[in-house]
DNA sequence: TATAAAAGTTAGATTAACCTAACAAAAATA
DNA sequence: TATTTTTGTTAGGTTAATCTAACTTTTATA
């Protein structure tokens, strides 16, 4: 059985070799400094889950997750966003309140309790800050990312990424009121002019599509992708 | 802050002097064997306690509980039984499988995580073992104890103990079908013959008064009387 | 390409929580 | 009261997880 420590390596790695699609390995001082610790204590845990076989790592190598690594990282997040959409959804705690907490409920060892806590919320697919819940088998879908200018009417999705890094743009994206994670509708696009029009946060504005083909969002409507290499 | 395992010890510390009413204080290879550690452990921790001052404890004596201590050991105990009367409130678990889960759940720390769940389980006064929830304020009230011949008719209560250890006596209680802190329900008290009737996991069963004053019972019912020197 | 900067590793130390083995004090009992 | 048993303590050691300081390798840049 992994201990806490260990699991919050996993789940570190996991989250920094998911927010680069492409290259699913991570160097030591960036997990390191993802979990608040010194480079050389890092290092020293690298060992130690490559010897348990949970992690690829060789010296002076990027590490990624084995596929019991990654299985295990996965069960942490499941559990991580479970517990967020309890605290959340049944004792009223905040969109930003719940993290702290489920990060040590994340920890509990109960594979009755998880299970039971899923049925409980009755199988959500999603945590109050919108991520994917992985699926008791392990499974963990991965929202399609496009830009805003691609999206349905009426479907639900977030900001994740800006194309254009401008500062005038960037201004301009703030002044409409977008942040990074924060639900986004889409409420209609007029014929006439293509504007979009959008719900963030309970104020509506309208952007056109040349501002929204610059702002990349995950959809929670359309079809989930699995992601289980 | 405290460890989870300096929650253990005062926990512990809590139960074991809550057994013998009379003397509140507990020896060093008692509260080992309570811990399933060894003496020498103990001992480090009873220095460490001290030092903290949440514990009472000279070399060779005694050690008890500081008011401090106290307070934080029944800060624990409220946190477990809230935990188990969740599981088995509104997880499905049945009475003997929520302590293993809540002796971990008991260690999360969250003042608020722990008044939601109060008042999500509507501020239950017993947990499913029929043990009292510590109120927040930190009092723990204690049940008075009597015989089941004392206890009044339409109440429920527990065995706690027995008065004639005697073998005759205790396998009558066997066939009687009382075990040890399973709920009873007095039924009736017929008029003609003093006859008990009880109910006690389904079954009823009537005892004599003889009978009856040897059980010695907590009773849910009855006015509860604070324990919090 | 030579040098500087960044990234990664190693050695050695610390702290918490545990252990065993040896010892000391207190309590029980002969 | 003397002896034995029980109880409690100490010394010294282990493991997991952390640190700092010094060192090495890799990568970037002048
Ligand atoms: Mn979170
Ligand atoms: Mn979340
Ligand atoms: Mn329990
Ligand atoms: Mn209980």
């Amino acid at each position: 059985m992994l201990s806490t420590t260990e699991e919050n390596y996993l789940k570190a790695l996991l989250q920094l070799t998911l927010e680069q699609a492409d290259k699913a390995e991570a160097g030591t001082n960036e997990l390191a400094a993802q979990l608040g610790v010194k480079p050389a204590t890092a290092n020293d845990m690298l060992k130690k889950l490559r010897e348990k076989q949970l992690i690829n790592y060789e010296k002076y190598g990027k590490s990624s997750l084995t596929t019991e690594g990654r299985k295990q990282a996965i069960e942490v997040v499941r559990k991580h966003r479970l517990w967020e959409t309890f605290l959340y959804e049944h004792l009223g705690f905040s969109w930003d309140e719940v993290h702290e907490v489920a990060e040590q409920l994340e920890h509990i060892q109960s594979s009755k309790l998880i299970d039971r806590l899923d049925q409980f919320l009755n199988y959500p697919s999603f945590d109050p800050h919108g991520d994917v819940i992985p699926s008791a088998s392990g499974e963990m879908k991965i929202p399609a990312k496009k830009t805003l200018n691609e999206e349905e009417v009426g479907h639900h999705c977030k900001m994740v990424g800006v194309k254009d890094n401008s500062a005038t743009f960037l201004q301009y994206v703030d002044k409409v009121g977008l942040r990074m994670n924060q639900p986004i509708k889409v409420l209609s696009r007029q014929p006439y002019d293509e504007l979009i029009e959008i719900e963030v946060n309970g104020q509506k504005s309208s952007v056109s599509p040349r501002f929204a083909e610059n702002i990349v969002i995950v959809c929670n409507d359309c079809e989930l992708q699995k992601n289980n290499s």
